[in-house]
DNA sequence: CTGTTAGCGCGTTCAA
DNA sequence: TTGAACGCGCTAACAG
């Protein structure tokens, strides 16, 4: 007897539990799945389910799969970009939604391939819905998954003619700081530009606050950083000259609290000299004295547009004309002491 | 013609491929799968070649499973308690990792269900390897798991004798950070020890200082703090008060901040009156001036060894009497300038 | 009213 | 290079 290392065996299968339960497979099938207007005696019944419990049994995905033609699964490739910790609170939220759908999330744990070859390594598991960051995606790509039966939802800046989209532009956040920024009388606005492979995402926030300051009337300047003390001090410099701006849009909180600490030590008081507005709402931000106002995507507000998209595409007539296009989330301002 | 909604269809088949190269299911899949000592010709290989390129064919892995009667996934539960962003990088290497031996990793959404109803859940997918934390596995959970073919490897705290283990142990790094401040001559410490969800954690990690520092006749106290700055503060007043500890761990990083912050108000000079070590090296640390010393476990490191410990497990015959124990990760103490 | 038989879906493999 | 059979669960048609 081993009881470490029974792991040799196949599962236990419908004919095993049908065997034990003295019963036909499609009796165990009928139970299981608790079909409606199959009238299975209740002693039978609960055999079958003695049978179920004895053996562990648990139906194999892959042959209902398989027999089905569909499954219930929706698969999530981590994003090119680390996001911190957006798998950690978003998946949570999301698979929990989902699941009230009898749907399950699955993460993939790639995070490098793009177009048809990514296409392809998702498509073998033949998922309902592929849930995914548009820069790994190509039209033939998603012509493919389609194809295939998947279904695709980019998130993306903004929508796509040839896909369904959750929309979101990194703009939205810087814009809601401005507007915030602006709402509070600044007049002199910059924002905070990370060097490095973050700088994407990064223009794309400065930008938002850029269009919104533009908007008003207001000037507003792009100040390149590196996440170091010193690139952070030199920042505050040019924030600090005669002339500067008012208000610093820090791209997200990590920079944020670098200008924070670089700020305080020239001794610039924030919000009196300087006001600070970060983004991501990471816990850091409410660490600093004065604390960093943060610009937040919510999780769950996040996982329930993502939720609401996925069953919307999955309920409607197959090859009808209509593409799902809503927003992902409504950035949110959480104003602390810097602004 | 519906360019965006083609997703209605079943995905192409072996059969569709094999139509259109002309040739018979069997040969498409000696080719696609590239089958050793199995003669086909140039020419048709490349017909069939062709003909998955034009319809996009990936081969349903449903079908292979079931017909192989073993996949090629490692899944992956979220962990009970969020982790930051300690997934989020493990996570890509160990995928990484995995698809070099051929594995596909899928991180499953839910983080609630325990016991045997998440076996059954995981069960289904029928994976080769699921690489859970203990706390969410129970001795027959394991049982039902193996008994499904599926091997199940756990990160626990000490080795199981019921199952394979890859063994981390939090106290070991409450026992690094002591070595460290030991080393250093440190002869009074003290540990944070965080209140709500995390006291677990923060608990094994102080036993660790603690044990460490018993074993070189050392007093030790631990002192319970809030993520506030208020709790901070009385903290602080706690570790200056006279006959106080000369060095701090502070769990982690985060709560490492907080009483940094409440320290330097109090106008403790840093590490010259009190040291402070803490944990899970998160960017925080690097901005805190002076920068906060920390113990880290390389994301790398974890993934070699998660990816290590799967090979055995799956290369080891079945129903050997082996047992896969190996350690998760080593903690490294990151000096900076707190200690 | 209760349960069973038969055949399908898709990729793989062995004998032919 | 191929035909046929297999693995597992589902379901329509059918029998007791």
């Amino acid at each position: 007897m081993n009881a470490v290392n029974s792991a040799a065996g196949r599962a236990p299968t419908s004919a095993d539990v049908a065997r034990l339960a003295g019963v036909s497979r499609s009796t165990v099938s009928l139970v299981v799945n608790d079909v409606p207007n199959s009238r299975i005696a209740q002693p039978t019944r609960d055999r079958v389910l003695a049978a179920v419990q004895e053996l562990g049994y648990a139906p194999d995905v892959s042959a209902r799969q398989l027999r089905a033609g569909t499954s219930r699964l929706v698969l999530m490739p981590l994003p090119r970009l680390p996001r911190g910790t957006m798998i950690d609170t978003t998946v949570e939220h999301l698979s929990e939604k989902l699941s009230g759908q009898g749907l399950t999330l699955l993460v993939h744990g790639d995070r490098k391939t793009t177009g048809t070859t990514a296409a392809r390594m998702w498509a073998e598991l033949r998922p309902a819905v592929v849930l995914v960051d548009v820069d790994r995606c190509t039209k033939p790509s998603v012509a493919l998954l389609r194809r295939a039966g998947t279904e695709v939802l980019m998130i993306a800046a903004r929508p796509t003619p040839w896909g369904d989209t959750l929309e979101f532009d990194q703009g939205r956040i810087g814009a809601a700081a401005a507007a915030h920024l602006l709402a509070v009388g600044h007049r002199r606005l910059a924002a905070i530009v990370p060097t490095g492979p973050l700088e994407g995402i990064g223009r794309a926030r400065a930008d938002g606050l850029a269009n919104a300051a533009r908007a008003a009337g207001v000037p507003c300047e792009d100040i390149a950083m590196e996440a170091t003390h010193e690139s952070a001090a030199a920042a505050a410099s040019v924030v600090r000259r005669p002339g500067g701006p008012t208000a610093v849009f820090t791209y997200n909180d990590e920079y944020g609290a670098l200008l924070h600490r670089a700020l305080g030590d020239q001794g610039a008081t924030m919000p009196d000299d300087v006001a600070l507005v970060g983004a991501d709402n990471l816990p850091i931000a409410t660490f600093l004295r004065p604390a960093l106002s943060s610009v937040a995507l919510d999780p769950v507000e996040m996982a329930d547009h993502m939720c609401t998209a996925v069953r919307s595409m999955l309920e409607r007539p197959a090859r009808s004309e209509s593409v799902v296009n809503g927003v992902l989330a409504t950035p949110l301002l959480v104003r602390r002491e810097t602004s």
